[in-house]
DNA sequence: CGAACGACCTGCAGGC
DNA sequence: TGCCTGCAGGTCGTTC
């Protein structure tokens, strides 16, 4: 589910339900997540306590109480949702319970997601090495240019290293180079910089539509309205291996890069 | 330092 | 129907 539109639609689905409102209980059921969610740690300093604030760090929600922060990941197969009664489904992790009966509850069937605590984000391991924010002001062309020079990964994998750039899944990375007509197979060193420069407005492009469409995948946080919608519809190349390219008669190519699976059009992309 | 790859875990689709 | 394989939105840690 998650990539970056999707932790950005999470995160303005849950703000105005979870912020400002006393924490009177913290349910887990299952903590092994990727790391153990320390529960002693969140009970001590959560209850009775309240959220003051809510923010994104690529795909990290970081949700602020005191000026320290409960970092949430969502992994693969993560969600957050607001709910107010106790119909608890498999894979239903953590309950964060509100003074008004409300719950903020994590699901995530795979558990490579994370529910952690620092009083520090901005030496937190998970946090420190993250590069700029693909929709900030530090995010250009000429950056990827300049990052990349003797890089012989092949660009996909470039644009999707967190330190490099945060945010960018596999779908969209996808979606991106099709857009930016370049192979992702390309060496990332060997590319120019009017060529970044296109790539880096393209994965603003695709990343901002994405968000106003609420993200490929959610929009079931509040109401457990099972409505698809999204993005999904939108999509050229990411899960279309075998079919007509949008743009010309090719039919789209499907490798596999760092072990993801890349698709592309051998004619449109070069 | 960069690059490649395994690891974590469950669910599901497809083939036999 | 059931079993087996491979794949799925992520990304850290290890090894070379």
């Amino acid at each position: 589910m998650p990539e970056l539109p999707e932790v950005e639609t999470t995160l303005r689905g849950i703000q105005p339900h979870v912020l400002n409102k006393k924490i009177v209980n913290i349910n887990v059921r299952q903590p092994s997540l990727r790391w153990a969610i320390p529960v002693e740690i969140l009970l001590n300093k959560l209850i009775n306590k309240e959220f003051s604030g809510i923010k994104r760090r690529g795909k990290y929600l970081l949700l602020e109480s005191s000026q320290e922060f409960l970092i949430i990941h969502l992994g693969m197969s993560g969600s957050l949702r607001i709910t107010d009664y106790g119909d608890i489904k498999k894979h239903d992790h953590v309950d964060i319970v509100f003074e008004d009966e409300s719950i903020l509850r994590y699901c995530d069937p795979r558990r490579f997601g994370c529910f952690l605590w620092t009083d520090d984000p901005s030496n937190h391991f998970l946090l420190k090495n993250l590069g700029p924010e693909p929709l900030g002001n530090k995010f250009n062309g000429h950056y990827l240019f300049d990052l990349s020079r003797k890089r012989k990964t092949p660009v996909k994998n470039f644009i999707m290293n967190s330190k490099v750039v945060v945010g960018v899944g596999n779908i969209y990375a996808n979606e991106a180079l099709f857009k930016a007509k370049i192979r992702p197979t390309r060496q990332a060193g060997k590319i120019s910089l009017n060529q970044y420069e296109t790539l880096s407005m393209e994965i603003v492009s695709v990343l901002k539509k994405s968000i106003n469409k609420g993200g490929t995948t959610l929009r079931d946080f509040i109401r457990s309205n099972n409505t698809p919608g999204y993005f999904k519809n939108e999509l050229m190349v990411y899960g279309r291996a075998g079919k007509t390219c949008k743009n010309c008669p090719s039919s789209l190519k499907e490798i596999r890069l760092a072990q993801r699976s890349s698709v592309y059009c051998p004619k449109c992309q070069s």
